[in-house]
DNA sequence: TCGTGTGAAAATATTCACAGCC
DNA sequence: GGCTGTGAATATTTTCACACGA
């Protein structure tokens, strides 16, 4: 695998995130070789930005074959650096907490939350899914104990910063912001924000607007 | 608001739910007059791409003041078409089914879960937060008798196209797939993938690579 | 004078078209 | 022969820079 040398769009990584998931249901049902074209079909893409984007970390596939799925599938993880195992602390044991601690896909996709955090005394000590909920003063000693690098905010808006200012000063390396609320962070901290109404906004617009969709009848989709 | 003459980004109808989640906040801490620039630097863009953004449906400013926070907001509401109520079904009863039917921040914006529907005769009659579960069957009579427009996949991927296909004969507009499968709709219906796993592997690939970020340290984040 | 709204310019991203290789 | 990988062409999106109006 090449290391990016040109710059690669921040929309090529999460078509990556998409071609992983159309690809994993494909080996599931033991397809082992697939081409460019059915693989943009699925996504409903083009089947030149298939390949572009996999161009752009190296040469995966075989000329006049195809992509070989299994091998497609650890590439794609690996450029995402999504072949090993991430270790995450959550801040905020609300509902929005709960719900992701309880969300068993991300510990199948190597993304582990090995402990949680809350400034509530009454939730402290408490056992959420199998999870002791710790104070969040302990995270300076718990993430670097823990081998933490990526910090989950789901605390109500108005504790975001706080949460995130812990969190840095604990040493953490990113941080995934389920709250509705910006937060800053050094230049060194990556933060992605997770918004539930881009997508709801982006359909009741659609909707209303009656944008072309470019949907396929396709009969098996992956 | 002029009627969408030019064809808009995609990427701009998500900055106009960032900035309505920022000017929000901004209300609510009692501003009412914001120019381009901090809006901007809130949501770590240009104030050009606010002003652009903005200008796509209308002359929502006043030059030489800015923009009047209250009326803003609404402005985008109405480009959005969520200053009304959406009513939607939804369809899977599982841990993700039940963690949306509880997110209170939906029907806080206009957005209701009015049904529930699953096709395990164990779940049917069960009642989820106040709501009762119904036979996907029963989609056809229930969605126009409730005047539902949208539909919510929460089952596993293996019945997410089944899912789609009753919601779409049940005459749905729009789909919100949170499953982690593609799915087929007539090109009438509009489908928006949710995909947890966006986020995640952008944030690992870019503190993988080092990607710069462009968080500010600004004093107080909205 | 200040900040919006907007054409024009620059930067990015996507698509095309075909050389190269299995 | 068929499909990838890629430079070149196109399309789209963002940024600039300034005219315009409060």
């Amino acid at each position: 695998m090449k290391t990016p040398p040109e710059k690669i769009p921040q929309a090529a990584i999460q078509r990556l995130a998409t071609y992983l998931q159309v690809l994993e249901a494909m080996d599931k049902d033991g397809i082992d070789k697939i081409s460019s074209e059915p693989l943009a079909k699925a996504c409903e893409i083009q089947p030149s930005q298939v390949r572009k984007d996999l161009a752009y970390f190296g040469e995966f596939g075989t000329r006049g074959v195809g992509y070989y799925v299994p091998l497609l599938i650890e590439r794609i993880k690996s450029c995402l650096n999504v072949n090993r195992e991430w270790r995450a602390a959550l801040v905020g044991v609300g509902n929005m907490g709960r719900a992701l601690l309880n969300y068993q896909e991300f510990r199948r996709h190597g993304f582990t939350i090995v402990s949680a955090f809350d400034c509530d005394p009454f939730k402290i000590g408490e056992k959420v899914y199998g999870l002791e909920v710790f104070c969040t003063k302990t995270l300076a000693e718990k993430v670097p104990e823990l081998g933490i690098e990526i910090g989950i905010i789901t605390v109500p808006p108005e504790r975001a910063q706080r949460a995130a200012t812990q969190l840095v000063n604990a040493g953490i390396k990113g941080i995934l912001n389920y709250s509705a609320a910006r937060i800053s962070v050094p230049e060194n901290v990556h933060v992605q924000y997770v918004n539930f109404f881009h997508q709801i906004y982006t359909l009741t617009f659609n909707i209303s607007n009656n944008v072309p969709s470019k949907a396929s009848k396709a009969s098996k989709k992956y």
